[in-house]
DNA sequence: GAGTGGTCTAGACCACAAT
DNA sequence: TTGTGGTCTAGACCACTCC
């Protein structure tokens, strides 16, 4: 029951209760909640303010309901480390890039579907490429699947001075990807910096990547630099956040 | 108006058609949307039924509503770049921390609360730091402002027999922080780690950070090695989304 | 006082899942 | 068929902001 005389809106005491008996366990990962119908018995309010609450743990990431079914509670994320920084030329050479090593080490099948495209560069990408706003830079526009489902999605720009008449135009960039044809072309890449940060889904992004409510993605931008400090590719992607966690390390001095 | 043929919830069109009119300017940043009994109108549809459809507007991070004033678009966030892999010794050594720097470049004031206290480590941090589950850690727990207002959460744990008799275990570390305590006490550092992750926010740290609806907190689990690999310490720091962006660099070989 | 969002109700009907 | 969540309505009253 709820307590009308506390100020605080009804729903959010709902809420409170329930998110009090998840984290403490007595509402356990997977276990159903009461009914809604039950709650509205359990708690003495209308059934849309029992939905206000259930809307409340969803939107926290904590439950997720199925039409038919019921509520459950989230079990807690299985969460993959993506090492980021042994993005080295080695580990490069080997394979087609990060994704297709990570497909070995972990046993999936991966897939891609690619799409190449011209653009002129806006203010953002202009800044990272160091060239003008309105230049035209070659796209690649990647969704990254791990045995048929979308893992990632990348959207890869590059100076387009520095991708005529390689195979960084076509679909298909052949062995070691986007970056080997690079360094075949003269560019010899020399450093890497990655832009990390989060935000939850656009509607495109959250059917794309099977996102439950309440689950944001991890947004990473990077940079590859050439030996004389010219930025030659800046490559967006966008990961599901309770999918993916990513790693870094660096020595101390 | 909606189309109830279309067999798409009516406050699903609803969110569409705004979100549409957001992102392509028609609705610009700060701008107020229609009044709820105006959308009313507009669509057809029952109070409720706009209030859901600005809701999920809200959880997307796209709007903010202003009790008595309106609903607003959200202006794009101001991001701040925290350079991480540039935690060397010798910037360490002219400051008492990473914060402290930020706080002198782009002066703000900078203020910290911390509770220091001992726990048994989880199963978590316990393999973070190689040790056994259940065995005493130096837990230090810290608020940090910038001009009053919270900006992170970090909670830092070091294996006890690391921090006792040093000035870890008190609230003020004294110059260097931390990281100078340790390799005063001969614990030398060799490298780092970070995990990054994303997440809704509890409601504590929404309150704390002061995070409006539909943003996520990102998470930094940093990790600490001696020259040998042992790990010193555990630093797990919980930052608003919208106002922080983490940036890593390496050398491509 | 007028306009705004915030909360809440008592229903109704639909869509989906399981039996 | 029964029980579940999903959608929607027509109102009511409250709390806050601004004039």
């Amino acid at each position: 029951m709820v307590d009308r005389r506390s100020g605080v809106p009804a729903f959010r005491q709902v809420a409170a209760d329930l998110r009090n008996k998840i984290t403490t366990g007595r509402l356990s990962a997977g276990e159903q909640l009461p009914s809604e119908r039950d709650l509205v018995d359990q708690y003495g309010v209308s059934r849309p303010t029992v939905r206000d609450a259930v809307n409340v743990l969803r939107s926290e990431g904590l439950v997720t309901s199925e039409h038919g079914r019921g509520v459950f509670v989230r079990p807690p994320a299985n969460v993959q480390r993506l090492a980021r920084s042994r993005l080295s030329r080695s580990a490069r050479e080997e394979n087609r890039g990060a994704f297709l090593a990570d497909a070995a080490a972990h046993g999936f099948t991966p897939s891609t579907s690619v799409k190449v495209s011209f653009e002129a560069a806006d203010d953002r990408v202009a800044g990272y490429l160091a060239i003008e706003t309105g230049a035209e830079v070659t796209v690649r526009d990647r969704v990254l699947r791990a045995d048929g489902l979308v893992v990632q999605l990348a959207v890869s720009r590059l100076r387009r001075e520095f991708t005529r008449g390689t195979a960084i135009e076509q679909v298909d960039t052949g062995p070691g990807g986007t970056y080997a044809r690079l360094e075949e072309a003269g560019h010899r890449l020399a450093s890497f910096t990655e832009h990390v940060g989060a935000r939850m889904p656009t509607p495109d992004e959250a059917s794309l990547l099977q996102l439950a409510e309440g689950v944001p993605v991890v947004t990473v931008t990077r940079v590859a630099y050439r030996e004389d400090g010219v930025p030659v590719e800046t490559n967006d992607m966008v990961l599901a956040a309770d999918r993916y966690q990513l790693s870094y390390e660096w020595a101390a001095d």
